[in-house]
Parts: C-alpha cells; structure tokens; sequence
DNA sequence: TTGTATGCGTTATCAT
DNA sequence: ATGATAACGCATACAA
C-alpha cells in the first residue's frame, strides 16, 4: 500500500512537494519532475495541468534535496581578502552578477590575507556547500600551489601563486605598470617614487608591478634609485601614507609617485595634501585598480583599470565549465586587458602618451 | 538483511558516508550520528573508535542531506543595495564575521536598490536555501511593510519601512544628525548647506537626517533657508558632487555643509576642491556613515559612526535568535549607538562640542 | 548507551 | 509520453 499521499506532519514550512502537484494534476511525480525540469518531451495538456497545479499550489522545488540527489548545490564560493577593501568589494560586485547571469549563486568568504585562513578555505566544511572556488589568496606563495590540489574546481585569481592545479584568470602586471610609468615619463617626470613595495618577493602584484617599472624606466634611460622606493606591507590607504610620509621626510627629490595600488596612491595623496604638495604641479600620482574612488579624489587619481567585469565573467566561466564538466584537460591561463584611465593627478602638460593594449586571451599549456 | 554496506557507485567526490564511517567504528550510523552532533551520553571508548574512523577517512557530514533532513541551512541571507557602495560593503565585512563568530554563513544578494529586486528577494528561490534573511532595502516605503510578511524570520536595517512585521536594527538619524549640526554650529557655522535631501519624502534616512539638522538650527535660533538645501537622489559621490556644484553656482552664502551620508560628502569635497574652496577654512564639511575612506579623504571627513559592528552583531542574533525559536513573540526595534568622529574637514576653531550618546538598546512594541 | 528502520523531496532507472 | 520505485546521506522515533 505505497499510496501517493502522506499523512505527514509539515516539515519545513508551507512544504508542498512535487508529489502535491501530482495528485492534484493527476499524474506522477514524474512528471512533474519533467516539466519543472524542461524536459521536452511532454503532452502540451499534461504539462499545463501541472503547471497549473505548480502556480494554484505555490509550489518551488526544493534545493536540498535537488542537492543531495544531484551532489551539486549551484553555489560557487568567493574567496578573497575582505570585503572592506574597496576593490575587493568591486570584484565581489562584479562576480556576483556574472554569476548571476549564468544562475549561480555565490558564496563569499573572507580570508583576512591570512595565511592560515587562506589555506584552510581550500578544505572547510563550506566546500561542500560549493560546486567549485573562485580564490583569490594574498598571503600564499608559489611553494603553496600544490595545495590548490582539491577535490574540486578552483579557479586562481591573482599574483601570488603560478602554474598550480587550477585555471588562472591574471591581468599582464609587468605591462600595466610599465604603462603607467610610461605614462609618468610622457609628462616629464623622471623622479618617480614606488609606494608598496615589497622586498625580496619574488612573486606577488608587487614584485611584478616593480618589475613594469624598472623597464619602463631602463628603456627611457633613466636611472632606477632605491631611494625612490618605499615599502609597505599591508596594501591599505593608511600604509599608502606613512611610505609618502618616509619618502617625504628623506628628502629624496620626487615629481611623481606610483602607488602599486589605488588605495597605496590615495593614502599617498592624503600625505601630499598634508605636507601641502601640488599634485600633480610638484608631484603627479598614479594608482593601479580603478576603484571608484580613484574617481573622485582629490585630485582625481590616474590609474590602471584591470577589466574587473572581463576578469569577473572570465573566471565564472571557467568555473562552471569545470563544473560541468569534469574530464582532465589542460588548465587555462587568462591574461585580463588593462587600460590607463588618465586622470588630474597626472594632468597638465600631458603628452599623451600611447595606451597599451594586451591581447585579451591567451592560453598557456 | 538489511546490511550496512553498499556497492554503490561512488555519488558526488569523496563521498564517505556516516556508513562507511560505521563500519569502520564497528558501530551504527545512528553513533555516529551522535558523535558528530556532540551527543553527550556515549562512551568514552565509542566516541574515541567513531572519532578515530571519521578522521582516518576523512568524513564530513553533508551538508545537503541534513538540510533536507532538518529543514535548516545554517545560511542567513544578506539582502542589501550593492558592495561597490563602501558602507555596504563594510556592512558585509561586519555581518559576515559577526555571523561566522555563531557558526553560521552568510548570503550576499544585491538589489541594486532597484524596487522589484528588493520585493523579489523576498520570495526568491534562494529563500529556500537560507535560514533567515537582514534586509537593507533602500527603494521601499512604509506601504511595503506588508511585504515583510514572508514565512521565514526577517531583520530589517535602515529606515525605509518601520512597525513591519520583523525584528528592526537601526540608529537614531535624528539625533546623530542633529548633534553633526550642532558640532558645525559648535565652530561658529551658521550657513550650513545639506547635500542629499529628498524632497517630498517622509521617511528614510533623507528625511530623518534633515529633520535632526533642522531640529539643531532651530535649538540655537538660527533660521533654516531652503536654499541650502541640494537635493540627491542617489547617494554616490556623483551627486554629492554635483549637488554641490548646484549650491555653489547658486551663488548663497555656505560655510558649512552637511553630506547626508559619507559619500556625498566626499563628493562635495571634491566639488569644493575643484574650485579652489578651503575646507575647512572657508567651508566646513561633515558626512554620515564613517566608512574608511572618510579617514583618508583631503581633508579628512568629520563623520557620524553608526556604529557597524554593533547593528551586524545586533542583526545576526536577533535573526538566529528567531530562528531558533519560532515562537510569536513581538518584535524588537534595536537602536544602535552613534559618535561623532572629529576629523580635519570640522577642524580649526573647534569648540569640542560634547558628543551625543544613545541608549544602546530599547525594545519597543 | 546504542541499534533499526523510516522518511526528508528529488532525480534517475527502468519499465510500459 | 508517463508511471513505479529505488537511491542520495542524514536525523530521529522507537526499541533494545
């Protein structure tokens, strides 16, 4: 006596289950099953009888145990540093709605740039509640690509790891920041500072943008000065301003800083308006990112914008065709473009120079 | 002979189940059900098999199973405007550490402040998948607090919709505003402009806050002229911008203006900056919100603090608090405490005004 | 203190 | 084109 109905007390809440339909259209739960899932083939007044029934009922499917049957949650995690930090809280914004857009949700976590954290999100219970990780770690380095060995797709945002087991969406480092130096050199400065460098990091957004610099200088035959670069650790508005402040203080002869980053550049701007330094008259600065805010300072902030929707939707992308589908094939490198936003604080006697422009997709082994 | 072993093909990855670790414990699932949920009544030397078997095959309870199983998530659902706007993403930060302190993972949905996303969020499939939902919405009115009658526990943020049926976690605007008034008018200002009003509007954080600014003028017997009043529908720095643009090309006397929250106020200074206007040597300027860049503006923004942590850590037990037990009980309205932060854009001839203080919590109705 | 058996709401495999 | 039925992995009533 397997009767269709149940006698059973309300579990949940509201609780009508596809075999509610069934009954009440008069058909299996089969069916049902087949129409919420589009499957085509189904007489036309079978299914609009119960999809009348789904509409009279209210019925909604039930995506704990669509999950348990399927072993796939639709949810995709997000972990980056924290959401505080305005241009990860822009790349949330933007990843959200790729995903969106492809019917996913997604799952944010905060990893703090903590190391621990970092790599202990690679394995947390909240990865069963994922179908894959888009994973944008700070603190980790090259020696740790082998933890991206995981039962389960992840997708590499980021400078600080290469060549792990992971497709890989990155933006061209070196290029961007020799653009901007370029850039710096067009409008005459010759004396340009680095704020948040990194010293003895051999990998890292960092290390990279560094490098864009030195090349940009080496091939205008302008000499590279250590004194002209300043450390700091944390990329954050506040470290941004102490390194302006040190290198103020040593009395380097300076016409123009790069921030590595936006928030390094407008903690440096906040210093230069302290000691009430013309930007860009004395000292013209650049950032790197394009957070919103970059528009808006004062003076308005040239910088570098990495495509963050391009990146966003590249590495969606990726995620769900892993997802999808799981048979080996050779992870895949994406090369974000980049453009110069030219702004006040490097405005003037511009010259405006060439923007460069990288090919937006390459795929390496 | 109902055996304990399956010859499954292997479902999802991984996949041990309670089962496996069964067997290998040599006891029953319903044990090991007990182990993993911190029954307390077992055996010393049980417990040990059953913990030793779950790490050596490196069990983990599925998620999905017991959702089905309890009818719970463990995931709260954060619905609020955008993460590119700072305060929000700040918001984000705080709830999503507040939450992760009770074990509990948060759903970041973006409405975009768009009305039909903001009711549709309500009844959204995704409401399956959590628990409960803090709600930010910034485009609904009283007339929808109807729509708040949802068939799962809501804490609603914000002013936008008060006495609707949820737990409610707001500030007093009125008095924060009022006591950001009284500090310009500490320091001598008397033309002091508004940016970001909405004219016609009765509730919202726009109204509340005019009405504090305007409860001040008339506490010190200074008249209030309409004048000074921009208006701003969005709050972005954008319209802060222009908004001051607009005072300033009106030609009234300013010197001093109030941005409704931190971003508009970091608009008008940038307005101000862009012509040459010294804050806040010729006009003062505060915000609403402290979010960070408030602290590294040129000059650095005066500013409420709503105080962030306490409304997220507020939020998240008022809600778990509900979830837990869904019993009637009626509703709490939670009022957050506020301080005013003094920074450069008040400074100069300060007459240090006492700062306001609030009641942490009243319960009303 | 621990074991057995049932069902949570779906999807998938067979049939028909 | 549709129906019956067996899992998915877990929690729990009930037994022992």
């Amino acid at each position: 006596m397997n009767g269709a109905r149940k006698n059973g007390t309300t579990p949940g809440r509201g609780a009508v289950t596809m075999n509610d339909v069934a009954t009440r259209a008069g058909v299996s739960i089969k069916t049902v099953s087949n129409v919420v899932n589009g499957y085509p083939h189904i007489r036309p007044g079978t299914r609009a009888r119960v999809e009348e029934a789904i509409e009279a009922l209210g019925y909604r499917v039930n995506i704990s145990a669509r999950n348990l049957r399927q072993g796939r949650t639709g949810i995709v995690g997000l972990a980056l540093p924290e959401l505080s930090l305005p241009y990860f809280a822009e790349l949330a914004d933007s990843v959200i709605r790729a995903a969106e857009q492809r019917g996913v949700i997604v799952l944010i976590e905060q990893t703090g740039a903590v190391r621990e954290r970092e790599l202990e999100v690679l394995t947390s219970e909240r990865r069963q509640l994922t179908d894959g990780l888009i994973y944008s770690p700070l603190a980790l380095g090259p020696e740790d690509g082998a933890a991206l060995d995981v039962p389960y797709p992840v997708v590499l945002l980021g400078e600080r790891i290469f060549g792990g087991p992971a497709d890989h969406v990155t933006m061209n480092n070196v290029e961007a920041a020799r653009a901007v130096t370029e850039h710096l050199l067009g409008i005459g400065r010759r004396r340009i500072a680095v704020v948040g460098a990194h010293e003895g990091e051999a990998v890292g957004s960092a290390a990279l943008r560094v490098r864009g610099y030195r090349e940009a200088l080496e091939a205008a035959g302008v000499a590279y000065d250590p004194a002209l670069v300043a450390e700091a650790g944390l990329w954050h508005r506040s470290t941004g301003a102490e390194a302006m402040a040190r290198l103020l203080d040593a009395g380097v002869e300076i016409d123009a800083v790069f921030g590595l980053n936006d928030a390094l550049a407008l903690g440096a701007l906040h210093a230069l308006h302290d000691r009430r330094v013309d930007v860009p008259g004395e000292i013209a600065v650049v950032g790197f990112d394009d957070i919103e805010d970059a528009a808006y300072a004062s003076p308005t902030l040239t910088t570098v914008s990495p495509g963050r929707e391009q990146i966003a939707r590249t590495a969606i992308d990726l995620l769900l065709a892993r997802i999808q589908d799981s048979s080996e094939r050779p992870y895949e490198r994406v090369i974000a473009d980049f453009e110069i936003v030219e702004r006040e604080s490097t405005a003037g006697q511009s010259a405006s120079v060439p923007v460069a422009a990288v090919p937006g997709r390459s795929i390496l082994a």
